[in-house]
DNA sequence: TCGAATTTGTGCGTATGTATC
DNA sequence: GGATACATACGCACAAATTCG
């Protein structure tokens, strides 16, 4: 029948979200098949399928043909704290401490993507130094991270690549301090997209369940001399922010400390 | 029938989705329909319906009832900038001076979900100060926030109240230093979930779609003063952290100027 | 202004292939 | 091999929204 009212297939989704949500179906327990549902909530096989579908587009269930649907055993949300110092590529690490993180790293030198040369003000046929690091947490994958930053800038320093040579992840600021150039501020632009297919196979999730983007750039003044893109599971994990406020004075000292002094507050 | 080669509904998805890449449907344009995709590419209806559903549930195409379905034209996202000073019940503000924050408020007292009482340390029968927010630009809602602060705190203060009073409007920090609170440290968990249908309906955008919720504790010590929910569409909205980086100083002064200092301001 | 045609949203049943247990 | 479960596929029906003559 047509949806006269709230659609048949909302009350099973919604039914379930909550169940899951609320741990009454707990974290790799197997969900209604359709056929329990149908039987259940006296739904036809379309609502049950419908309902299920969306559980799985959303990435609370997983299913696996001939088995069953399952509540995705999320490995009990992590925090990834905005600069653990420090770890290549990223400033999000692994609030635990026990959790050792690993990585891997690969640099190149290539023509960039256009949306990277238009944030790095880029020329058509410029190059980049881009390095793409992998880092893990007990052997489980945490976050993917791709970093560019225009050749021409450390081309003639000792800090050309990124993981080589004295100032192996020592971070852009500094390695861009020995190429002369100061960087006054970083960006960070947190967005949300559904996985493409290459990044769900290196971090070990089912493709188009949601990813958190972060991207950072270091700036010098107006300029761009780095940018990064880090990809985490949205699912999995949960950025922290820790932001303090300088205790001596009132108006929004705790807002603004963001975008205020750092120089009062961090040793020279 | 069962595939024994590729899902027929996959040609047809993957010749409408390069259609779309490739700006042959332009953002805007007409998507052919059920009926159309039946008779062009030969498949049923079954096919041409998945085919259409997928295309929506990533975002590519958006339908409409009755008349039809059309590339999306992605409603050129929105920056949210973190500490735009200031707007009641979140710390983001959009990037467009131009466009200008309007906000609904509503507050009352009442005993705490659980989760709460958990995060602001309360027992079980502790009164909290929740204010709900509902924070618009352009007409078009942006932010849904809710924020809880323990009623005892400012119970016997001009504060008592976070929209009423001398202090309407003024801060978290603010409004806690004149309970003789002093504020050190704001923390900003930052993760994605699926919407809820009423976060939905506020929000106007379909249930479902992923938003980005935002909890922020304001603290004393190790305390919680106040905690709040922001809720934000994660489709058209990406959250802008600014970090400056002492000129100063190398060692990473950028990035640890929101965490590193944390020994020396906050009390362990 | 009204009604017919179109299109999407939701719903039903059924069938086959294939993976899992 | 048999039972179960999901993936894909077909067809059909009706409600609600839109469009257009």
């Amino acid at each position: 029948m047509g949806a006269t009212t709230n659609p048949v297939y909302l009350r099973v989704l919604e039914d379930l979200r909550a169940q899951i949500r609320d741990g009454v179906l707990e974290p790799g327990a197997r969900v209604p098949s359709r056929n329990a549902i149908i039987a259940r909530y006296g739904v036809g096989e379309t609502a049950a399928k419908h309902a299920l579908q969306v559980l799985t587009s959303e990435g609370l269930i997983e299913a696996r043909a001939g088995s069953g649907s399952y509540v995705r055993a999320v490995p009990a949300t992590c925090y990834l704290e905005h600069d653990r110092p420090h770890f290549p590529g990223s400033p999000f690490g692994l609030a635990e401490g026990r959790a050792v993180m690993s990585w891997e790293h690969q640099t190149q030198q290539l023509h960039p993507p256009r949306h990277v040369a238009r944030r790095l003000g880029l020329a058509e046929d410029g190059l980049v130094t881009m390095t793409r690091y992998l880092l893990s947490a007990g052997g489980s994958p945490v976050q993917l991270a791709t970093s560019y930053e225009p050749a021409s800038l450390t081309a003639h320093s000792a800090a050309a690549f990124p993981e080589e040579g004295p100032f192996a992840g020592r971070g852009v600021v500094e390695r861009m301090r020995t190429a002369g150039l100061a960087v006054d501020q970083v960006v960070e632009d947190i967005s949300v997209r559904p996985s493409l297919s290459a990044e769900a196979a290196s971090l070990e999730m089912p493709p188009g369940t949601p990813v958190l983007i972060v991207v950072r750039d270091h700036r010098v003044g107006q300029r761009v001399v780095e940018t990064s893109e880090i990809v985490v599971c949205a699912d999995r994990f949960i950025l922290r922010y820790r932001i303090p406020v300088s205790p001596g004075t009132g108006v929004l000292a705790g807002d603004s400390a963001i975008a205020a002094p750092a120089g009062a507050v961090v040793p020279a």
